[in-house]
DNA sequence: GACCTGACCAATT
DNA sequence: TAATTGGCCAGGT
């Protein structure tokens, strides 16, 4: 019952990202278990089973960039979605990982 | 039933 | 400095 896969883990993280906050795909996967599970991070947003509860748009890579590939209507929408929630972005179109990082505090 | 791909990141050569 | 490889999981062909 508590056995979660590894997916699960990745959505009950992604899902834990606050309002005006962004998370990058190794940080979900660090605190999925495993950075290395970036990469599953990354497949596990693509098949994203609950768009709903799951805030992909707010999972960003390393370098602060959304995902070209986005499946909610269009990649402008989700930097639309993310400015209008406060989050910062650079000129270049890239989160402001220095202020929009979400801080995950571990205890 | 097995192999390959996929929205990645970081270290190494 | 830049390019490449390694690591993980699940789904599709």
């Amino acid at each position: 019952m508590e056995e979660l896969t590894t997916f699960q883990r990745i959505y009950e993280v992604v899902k834990e990202i606050p309002y005006g906050k962004v998370a990058t795909y190794g940080q979900v996967a660090a605190l999925a278990g495993n950075r290395h599970l970036a990469k599953v991070v990354g497949y596990a947003l693509h098949v994203n089973p609950n768009p709903v509860i799951i805030p992909c748009y707010r999972v960003v890579n390393a370098k602060g960039e959304v995902s070209k590939a986005f499946a909610f209507g269009g990649v402008n929408r989700q930097i639309e979605l993310l400015e209008k929630e406060g989050v910062q972005f650079l000129e270049d179109g890239s989160v402001d990982m220095e202020v929009s990082r979400w801080a995950k505090l571990v205890f």
